[in-house]
DNA sequence: TTGAAAGCGCTAACAG
DNA sequence: CTGTTAGCGCTTTCAA
């Protein structure tokens, strides 16, 4: 491996000039920097980031961390997109990312330490993940990609405005016609369903009427409720004329459930998602969801990180980001069928 | 930032002795061994990897290569899923991974130069890739988790036998009677739509049958045919009775098309798909589909490229493993109707 | 069983 | 504009 000794010594300079030139420093003589570039290209010299990381005590990298307990949660599309994201911006700065799967019970603050990755990025951080206080409260450079308790210190983070999605549908589905609704929702300890829940639950006090708590159906991310739950709540008193589900892979099952008991949709009942998955885009009837910004949410945390370690970037500076979400309306609501 | 200069004082020993204990050797008291890593956890000693990655040459890191030509695919489950298995197998050895987003016109070479990683996994990595050969030719560690040319000098690779999966599905399909086969297949230039309808050639050839060139459909990954194509197929002259499809997001898309052309899948009509995501586990009917484990392509091209790098692994060596694939009968394939 | 010295490949500080 | 010296934090001789 050819190293900057190598150039210097083929160049007839020393080793900082070479350094100057890969460094594009201006203090160099283009007839020197000709030279040392025309060896550098000769031997194919490139310089180890490894060596430059140790005397500058940063490595250029940053710490991607996926946590574990979101495994279920993994095969779904927009975590490749927050990926795509953080990846396209850092490489823009010459940064790449360590991704690193963590275990609940291990502590990811290795990666800051050991690897002397500049920052880190936490991906689908449990609330409650014990080493978080470690990190919210030292001198890691971070950025989560979920929004923490309100109460705690003001930490940095970007996250998706679930409640103001919520809020369009309902608006949506409101103007439709609707009045009844089934809330098929992911778990209570899952941040995005609770907010969810709560911009609907919102969305329908503004309009004098309350959240009706049996016709909200908990059941784990991207599974949604069976047969028999959904043929139950279609056989209440004021049954709901629309279904909304947080998530896509959640409103495509339910749709296919009602076809399947014989109803049309969106003629007879309607269906929205949340997340606006490549899949929403094609399945029958394209479904109407709360479109939101994955690869804008891992570009911007890359952005905000990139930032706290003094680089200069392109948004505006902020501790915490709220992406707006958007309802794209597509085919699976409609007017509430008269009786 | 403590380092092994500070712990060596604080214990009042070399920084070689302090060496020893964090890597476990032999030669060192007990005594000795006891006093050393209690100052170190007094002090919370980390040793950093790039200090010792720059004198030991090498980092104890390998580089994911994910070609963003693959953009399309990259919202698809299965990426993550080879991820997951790669990492989970890095980890156990000490080893993390970078991972990087490489365009087609730039050399991935780079992070083994630049950031000395010690190998490369190159994912998806288009046949035709101008910086391949390279690779295939160089001294680089790798491995591929996708097959490249018989023809080329043997490569390091893990795959996806997907032929053979092929040929268990066009089995099942003619022992449920069915005899005309539609082919929803993606584009040419994807080794595995190619391998997926070789499969289904051969397994109708041994059957004394020629594949119906007017019944192959190709299309965009995960995109199936229009309405109108799928409309013509059923309206030809010995129309078929089974749809096979390259990949689940299809199948279902085929599937609810179907549906929607007042078909019953599986009573008229079959459908089945590749890949077994989680969405074919959710659909309905539930696909039967031909079963790839991602997470093991993953887990075992880490464990292939560890083995290049002189590393124990569990799995016995080889240059090039091909993955069994198995059929999945769920319930969108059934006995062909009698007329 | 332990330590001193040298050096991995690079850059920072300071001269010249 | 260019070079010298020193040193980042660790491991590797080689001696003691």
């Amino acid at each position: 491996m050819v190293t900057i000794t190598d150039v210097a010594r083929a160049a007839q300079v020393s080793k900082k000039t070479v350094s100057r030139v890969i460094n594009d420093h201006p203090d160099v003589a283009d007839a020197t920097r000709q030279r040392v570039q025309a060896v550098i290209d000769a031997l194919g010299y490139q310089p180890s980031m490894l060596a430059r990381g140790l005397v500058q005590g940063r490595s250029n990298t940053v710490g991607v961390i996926i946590d574990e307990s979101a495994e279920d949660v993994f095969g779904y599309p927009l975590y490749s997109e927050n990926l795509r994201g953080i990846s396209r911006v850092l490489s823009r700065h010459n940064f790449d990312m360590l991704v690193h799967f963590a275990r609940h019970e291990t502590s990811y603050t290795d990666l800051y330490y050991q690897r002397r990755v500049d920052g880190l990025i936490l991906m689908s951080m449990p609330v409650d993940n014990p080493f978080l206080p470690v990190v919210l409260g030292g001198d890691i450079p971070y950025v989560l990609t979920q929004r923490v308790s309100d109460h705690e210190a003001p930490a940095h983070w970007v996250d998706v405005d679930f409640e103001s999605g919520a809020v369009q549908a309902l608006e949506h589905l409101w103007a439709l016609g609707h009045r009844q609704f089934a809330f098929l929702i992911g778990p209570p300890n899952k941040t995005y369903a609770r907010l969810l829940l709560r911009g609907y639950r919102q969305a329908l006090a503004d309009r004098g009427q309350d959240i009706r708590e049996d016709l909200i159906v908990r059941s784990q991310p991207y599974i949604s409720a069976s047969k028999t739950v959904v043929t139950a709540l279609l056989e209440r008193p004021d049954p709901p004329t629309a279904f909304a589900c947080s998530d896509d892979m959640m409103a495509i099952q339910v749709i296919q459930l009602l076809q399947k008991l014989g109803y049309q949709v969106p003629g007879d009942l309607s269906v929205v998602g949340s997340d606006d998955a490549l899949i929403a885009r094609l399945a029958s009837p394209l479904l109407t969801t709360i479109h939101q910004d994955a690869y804008r949410k891992g570009s911007l945390a890359a952005e905000m990180l990139l930032e706290q370690l003094g680089k200069q970037v392109n948004s505006p500076s902020s501790r915490q980001v709220l992406l707006p979400t958007e309802l794209v309306v597509r085919g699976s609501t409609g007017p509430v069928r008269s009786r």
